[in-house]
RNA sequence: GGGGGCGUAGAACAGCCUGGAGUGUUCGCCAGCCUGUCAAGCUGGAGGUCGCGGGUUCAAAUCCCGUCGUCCCCGCCA
């Protein structure tokens, strides 16, 4: 026998008439005694079968997702039970044989897309779930996106290449995911973060222009768009500025638009520098589909009466305002923003309401003359029911925490309308607790190398992040290529000779080799398929993701190993983990 | 590490504020009926450790404390 002649999306009108057999599982059984109606899904769609239950008595053991095997000839549907949403709603097959391939328990939960099902049971059932149309619509999508990106790469010449995964660790940026060695017990592999040494090498390598859909790990919490394993579109080119970098990734990312959403993504993209970037929108990820930006207020205020503006500007801070729009503040909202704005990080929040009249309501009205009011309006363009914001704090504490609530109160829900952007010349390296860090990753080159040793804290970088509605892509840079100023960059992060050589040695080592001026890209093809397929988290688009305490429901991972691996491993759990577990599994009464 | 939401039948929920018998809705499951449905329909039925532990109370799904799980956010994520 034969299980399948034709996928259910190849039958239209042109098969009446002619028999075939399809293959698949029962998605409905609708019994009406005298006549029953199967649909059967497979990979591709779903097509109904009619079934004469006094020819094939057994269609009344058919249960949702049982699979089968049906053999019939195609007929139009009669006038009338057409079916217009469904794509093989013109036909129907008339069963003459039906083979039950293996039968299904009752499912744990709808594979419709009706209802919201726990996660977790979702995770644990991940093989049920990702039967579902959403679902099996995702996984394809993803595919359809990494195989244009493909083509968009493989036409340009890059060469995909391979790196390793396991790679020696280092110690910067996010924690490293472990491999313990056993061949050398005590050492320990990292997964790598990033292929980012690796096509480095590449470059010295001569492999010119090189691409990977990389694995990379990340040792961190979880959030809706991060997993500790995701998958980057990583790149690198030769003899590149960041103009070659920039426009390769443009070409990839319309690819993927075009093909999961039709349409032509205008390139060149936007660009803005980081500072306006945070002057505007008060984030380095803006979202520019929508308005309300951050207005600088200071000049408002310079003579102000009102205690904390005052001080503010006094300590060598600002004062920045948004306009919240129409929007009417209950004192229950106007707590909840407050108290948003502290987790943000800012101190306090003020607010005001523009009453009807014009007048202001506002706890900190009576603070204010009628000249600030004034000017006020005027700069935040405020009119009546307008909710205003305003923030005094230090500038980037000021921006982020009205960026924040920018976001809180304008963002646009889902993801209809695409707004990709580039925000571009970041500062080199970031102060924290009064020392420099690289903001963007030691190997990045300064715009400058003189400003970089004159004032590194002003110092620009040619490093470039890839923002889709508010959503960092992803990020490049032009590398360092000369191993003089990569050596000079570890000094100004505070990283002396001796350590620097130790960690980076026999990379600063491959730079002295004839290095080509290079510079690439990744940007994260989980988000990129999330933002496209307009899911909210890269979960609905990654087949087997864990849940937020890093476990795998449906296999149980992470688990303890038995002692002996560990023993091989030269590996022993400190006691008070030890103990602790011992604890846990009493506690369990098995 | 911190803040918040949620946890009630196989699934999704309501009930909780204001304590009084495991009460209810939709889907699924089981049995029967049914010849044009496509979330088929009709009739009947089964199915519950109200996450877990403790406390308050004559009485707890409901109030309090703790704990576990999960989701969202802050920190973290070069």
């Amino acid at each position: 026998m034969q299980y399948r002649t034709h996928f259910t999306r190849d039958l239209d009108a042109g098969a009446v008439g002619t028999n075939v057999t399809v293959a698949g599982w029962v998605a409905r059984r609708r019994d009406h005694g005298g006549i029953a109606f199967l649909d059967i899904r497979d990979g591709q769609g779903i097509v109904q079968v009619v079934v004469d239950p006094t020819q094939l008595p057994h269609v009344d053991e058919l249960r949702m997702e049982f699979t089968v095997s049906v053999e019939g000839s195609v007929e139009l549907r009669p006038e009338g039970t057409v079916n217009p949403e469904l794509a093989t709603g013109e036909i129907e097959i008339r069963a003459a044989q039906l083979d039950v391939l293996s039968p299904a328990d009752p499912l744990p939960f709808m594979l419709d897309d009706r209802t919201d099902i726990d996660e977790r049971l979702r995770l644990e059932y991940r093989y049920l779930d990702l039967r579902r149309p959403r679902m099996a619509d995702n996984l394809r999508a993803r595919s359809r996106a990494t195989a244009a990106i493909r083509r968009t790469l493989d036409d340009l010449g890059f060469l995909e290449v391979e790196t390793p995964t396991l790679i020696r660790s280092t110690p910067e940026g996010a924690r490293d995911m472990l491999v313990p060695s056993r061949l050398r017990p005590g050492d320990f592999y990292a997964l790598p973060q990033s292929p980012q040494l690796f096509k480095q090498l590449l470059m010295i390598a001569g492999v010119e222009r090189y691409f990977q859909i990389a694995r990379c790990y990340r040792d961190e919490d979880f959030r809706s768009d991060r997993q500790v394993e995701f998958t980057q579109l990583d790149l690198e080119g030769s003899f590149w500025t960041a103009e070659d970098v920039q426009t390769t990734i443009e070409a990839t990312l319309a690819a993927a638009t075009r093909e999961l959403r039709g349409v032509d993504v205008p390139t060149p993209l936007p660009r803005l520098t980081w500072r306006e970037a945070m002057e505007r929108f008060g984030t380095d990820k803006p979202d520019i589909r929508f308005g309300m930006e951050i207005v600088d207020l200071s000049e408002v205020f310079t003579s102000t009466e009102f205690g904390v503006f005052a001080n503010s500007l006094q300590s060598g801070g600002t004062i920045r305002g948004l306009n919240a729009g129409q929007r009417h503040l209950s004192r229950a909202e106007a707590d909840g923003l407050i108290d948003r704005a502290k987790e943000l990080g800012a101190k306090g929040l003020v607010w005001l309401q523009v009453e009807e009249d014009g007048a202001l309501r506002s706890p900190v009205a009576k603070f204010l003359t009628a000249t600030e009011e004034s000017s006020l309006v005027k700069a935040l363009d405020a009119k009546s029911g307008d909710l205003l914001l305003i923030a005094a704090d230090r500038w980037k504490t000021a921006l982020t925490v009205l960026g924040g609530l920018r976001n809180d109160l304008g963002r646009p829900q889902g993801h209809s309308d695409l707004a990709y952007l580039w925000v571009v010349d970041f500062p080199l390296f970031e102060e924290e607790d009064g020392k420099l860090t690289f903001s963007h990753h030691p190997f990045t080159a300064p715009t400058s190398i003189d400003e970089m040793r004159s004032s590194p804290e002003s110092a620009l970088s040619q490093a470039y992040d890839v923002v889709l509605n508010g959503i960092e892509l992803g990020s490049g840079s032009i590398r360092i290529h000369d191993p003089a100023v990569q050596r000079q960059v570890f000094e100004i992060l505070g990283i002396d000779a001796e350590t620097a050589e130790r960690r980076f040695g026999w990379f600063l080592d491959a730079l002295r080799y004839g290095t080509p001026p290079h510079g690439g890209f990744a940007f994260g093809i989980d988000r990129l398929v999330m933002v496209l397929q307009e899911e909210t988290s890269i979960r609905e688009v990654m087949p087997f993701p864990k849940t937020q305490t890093g476990v795998d429901p449906l296999t149980d991972a992470p688990a303890p190993v038995e002692e002996s691996q560990l023993a091989e491993l030269g590996i022993e759990l400190r006691p008070e983990i030890k103990k602790a577990r011992e604890q846990a599994d009493g506690g369990a009464g098995e």
